[in-house]
DNA sequence: CTGTTAGCGCGTTCAT
DNA sequence: ATGAACGCGCTAACAG
């Protein structure tokens, strides 16, 4: 493999002046550039990253650790943070946690051996150690999706208090008042703050909050499924359910199958997240929709803000709007005129 | 920061000793190996992994470069080989191509630079002269889903044309004779080998193919509903369709609702790969799934495999079974007893 | 079981 | 406009 010595000897010129013309750092005149750049194409030769980094103490990478790139929301999340990272010059790694702070700590460790130059990380835990741990070194983080205690740092999340709040809202407008709510681990504050929009909105029109009607399970289909079924076996049966993201709703929606409920002539449903417009055939799932792909976008565009000084003093958060998306589950005469038991299932 | 010297410093000891401890590579003293972990955490020490590779030449990283994160087969291979890498002690990076050479040549250039160890990658294009870059600098590489011409490599790829040919003999056996077929790119390996299989199977049935009845698009929604609605104003329409991945059969079943086509009553329908279960609420498609995960994990144990030196001699090329899964969509009386209309949308 | 020497490939500093 | 020397942090090679 040639190094930057190989290329000075065949131009005839010193390593320095290679590093010149590679990096374009200093003049240099027309007829040793072009030496060099044909002493470059000759020998195939490849700049050591390495190398330079270690000399630099800059490596123009930066990682992304989140719970799971297999939920489509991560995807997005993960694909909007790759664009902004790669136009901007940089790359990309990439760990997945699976919500266990064992895994996250590992890949912190391994990241700051890489010396990457920045994280953006769905953190595991209230008050995760690691970001202490970053911070130590001196590694500029974005927070991703949750809100943190304890310590401070830069943060891009939605407004999963407000969406919850629209939803619940739009179901007492329906004329809903035994609502249930099928949310994540309490030790994330997504799932906390989705079931405190739902609280908020209920008490606001004065209707008492159930203790059965609240439960807190995994962000899994598993768990929503097994979630619907606790509540659809209360009596009275609520007569609509929020669940807390995407794949609580499907397992709702495989539960509430199983027990013959037809939504929405039976039981209303509403959800957190949905599956990206790609993915489906034809909406009918009522949700509050978070924008995922800015969400990445954005976290990565202040980290490197972070890197180049260019963001403001102070830790930043940034609070993205959530929106709601009315369609069929819901019951809303806004979809009625979509014959729900006549459409093709998404498989 | 802290240095290994500082370290060494603290502990009394000369800094390859500290590499010694940290790397636990020659045996030492139980008491300079306490000493020298007590400087660790009192100074915070983390290793540089930058100066750690250019000496050792290894940075136990590895890169997966993929057309598009944002489609969940993607996402699940990388998800598999993710795992792999991770459970073997290595990082990976990630690059979207979204079929670009260009975004390809560029990301391979970055990805040598930083002296990756080995890559994984979708390659763009039939004879990918990045292929030969990368040889060239000595870097293994496993090319995934995709056959390629010209260079040799290692490829871990699913068995498109068994596929095809098994979902087409289905739908013969159900009585179809006009069947349409509409496919990816045919620069595509996988596109045109789906094409190939649809062919075998038709050929053997003494089955006329006609060329009105063979579509090559892109693997995407669009494009599925473009073909979907040129093959179904064919007179005589053909009366099952087979679409070549995922997507396509997502925009071949918009087309079908907009032209109030009943599936599988009017025209049956067959696919290629599927959404992962997880995302699914009532599995309608009949498809050839593909063993994505395992895809990803075999590439990346394939690749760590080369890099330690165990792979056979040869280039190995897996070609892993897919396995045909019927469901309602195809008009199978396998599924008949679930009744397709009354069921619930996947939104 | 531990240390010395040297150098991985590059870029900063200072010189010319 | 170009070059020499030095060092980034670590470990391979060779002692002892």
């Amino acid at each position: 493999m040639p190094t930057i010595r190989d290329v000075a000897k065949l131009a005839g010129v010193s390593p320095i002046t290679v590093s010149r013309v590679i990096n374009n750092t200093s003049y240099i005149s027309e007829g040793t550039k072009k030496r060099v750049e044909a002493a470059v194409r000759q020998l195939g030769y490849v700049p050591n990253t390495l190398a330079r980094s270690l000399r630099s103490r800059r490596t123009s990478t930066l990682a992304l650790v989140l719970t799971d790139i297999t939920n489509p929301f991560w995807t997005t999340v993960a694909r909007g943070a790759e664009d902004a990272a790669s136009k901007a010059g940089f790359s990309m790694m990439l760990g997945n946690t699976d919500e266990s702070e064992e895994k996250q700590a590992r890949y912190m460790k391994a990241l700051l051996e890489k010396q990457i130059d920045g994280i953006l990380f769905v953190p595991v835990g209230k008050t995760p150690a690691v970001i202490r741990m970053l911070k130590r070194q001196d590694v500029p983080v974005v927070v991703l999706d949750r809100r943190i205690t304890g310590d401070k740092a830069d943060v891009v999340r939605c407004d999963s208090e407000g969406g919850a709040y629209k939803l619940i809202g739009l179901l007492l407008s329906l004329g809903h008042r035994r609502i249930a709510v099928l949310s994540g681990p309490q030790s994330i504050s997504t799932a906390e703050d989705r079931v405190q929009g739902y609280r908020r909105a209920l008490a606001e029109q004065g209707v008492t909050v159930q203790p059965g009607l609240m439960q807190y399970g995994k962000f899994t289909v598993e768990s929503g499924a097994e979630m619907a079924h606790q509540v659809l076996k209360l009596s009275p049966r609520p007569t609509a359910i929020f669940a807390g993201n995407n794949f609580i709703a499907i397992g709702a929606l495989k539960a509430m199958q199983e027990l013959h409920v037809r939504v929405p002539e039976d039981v209303a449903l509403v959800g957190f997240d949905d599956l990206p417009a790609n993915l489906t055939i034809d909406p009918f799932l009522t949700v509050a929709r978070q924008p995922a792909y800015e969400m990445g976008s954005r976290a990565a565009e202040l980290l490197l803000a972070r890197l180049d000084g260019t963001a403001p003093r102070g830790y930043q958060e940034v609070v993205l709007p959530t929106e709601v998306e009315i369609h069929h589950s819901s019951g809303s005469p806004v979809s009625a005129r979509g014959d729900f038991t006549a459409k093709a299932s998404a498989r």
